[in-house]
DNA sequence: AATAAAATTTAGGGAATGCTAATATTTATT
DNA sequence: AATAAATATTAGCATTCCCTAAATTTTATT
């Protein structure tokens, strides 16, 4: 149906979506991809005619639902491969991307439906990132983070960039996990540090950790 | 290393010059990989460029060490891929070729030999074709049919082509299988029917036993 | 508002791969 | 041996994808 590289520009554009609103880039784009910008230009417009991204000189593309869903069944493919690079041949998991970028551009639905059920139809890949359905659906990914709010606006922890034990121990110990409600109480200029509350009480977080931290805003 | 296209012609003519001596024809190739001959020609030089292939122009082409070994790689990951597809996902054994034919270019040492070890390390293809190991050892394959002899020669049985139960049935009946001893005492020219003398029996065998007779020729 | 800097697009070109039509060579048939 | 038929190669062209250099447009800075 489509070219690798087709799927490779697919997939960084959703990418880049996923982290920004407003357009993608041409030189997000072609960072991503280690191409030229020129490269860019060119392809982008190949995939406009084909109507895979909205596309606006000198501004920028956006996926159509069409280019997404494609976007997101390469994105399936790369997990699920990944999945399968881990738990069943014996992959570690830094060992996994390059193979998979080759695996996610095989072209067959039975391949994937059976490597799915094979695999015990998982949810997350190795590295923990969501895997799409058949029909492109996925939990929705947090972007927000905590360092993000303002003095005064709220948030509830969605989840961690961070996952190493230490500081997942170091969330613990202050009572905050997925679903904890945080009050920006004040922001300290000098270090960036933060103070919110949480049930009631005043707790003192460093910019390294609500850095770290996902939350899903929530309006006052 | 080399591309997917690289990749299909050193297959096919890897499985050319099984079925036949001297050189690998222009056509033969085109046939095979359903391209046009002007394509096959262009390409064929590319490869004698590369030291894939010695090329002889209008007499065909012969796969160099470097070119059989890399043709050999190729059918191992592809005979892994189908064992992989019919016995971990269910697949039917007409259904892997055309994934197979994809899955047999990715690119990764380690995935090949962990696929490998994951298989229990299979001899033989879905298909019974065998999978040359990781130096490109393989059995041989026989190609010379019994139908190929003229009369005074002699055979070894070394395999079918037909593998259905009703022809290995018949040949039980007559007392034939692997490692039988033929020698071709008469070939009547009405039928192609064949006569052969086996353990100081004489059989009569028709056109169609004996184009799916593999042997090795024995010399007098 | 004018100018400088950054980002983007266009122009022109190259490698890989395939095609059709025209030409050359080999092989088969008289 | 001459001719016809079959095969193979060359010439010329198209598409995809990437590149560099030049031109254009947007954005940032004076
Ligand atoms: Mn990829
Ligand atoms: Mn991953
Ligand atoms: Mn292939
Ligand atoms: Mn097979």
């Amino acid at each position: 149906m489509f070219t690798q590289s087709e799927e490779n520009y697919l997939k960084a554009i959703f990418h880049l979506q996923q982290a920004s609103e407003g357009g993608v880039s041409t030189s997000g784009i072609s960072e991503n991809l280690e191409t030229k910008a020129a490269s860019v230009t060119e392809m982008v417009k190949r995939l406009a005619e084909k109507e895979l991204v909205n596309y606006q000189k000198y501004y920028g593309v956006q996926l159509t639902d069409a280019g997404k869903k494609q976007a997101l069944a390469v994105i399936r493919k790369h997990r699920l491969w990944e999945t399968f690079l881990v738990d069943r041949l014996s992959f570690n998991w830094d060992e996994v991307h390059e193979v998979a970028e080759q695996l996610e551009h095989i072209q067959s639905t039975k391949l994937v439906e059976e490597l799915d059920r094979f695999l015990g139809r998982p949810e997350y890949d190795p590295h923990g990132d969501p895997i799409p359905d058949a029909e492109g659906n996925m939990p929705e990914i947090p972007t927000k983070r905590l360092i993000q709010l303002q003095k005064g606006e709220r948030g509830i922890c969605k989840g961690f960039n961070d996952t190493s034990s230490s500081f997942l121990q170091f969330l613990a110990k202050l009572n905050i996990g997925l679903g904890t409600q945080f009050e920006v109480t004040h922001i300290e200029s000098f270090d960036n540090s933060m103070t919110v509350s949480v049930d009631n009480q005043e707790i003192l977080l460093s910019k390294m950790a609500t850095d770290n931290i996902y939350i899903e805003e929530v309006s006052v």
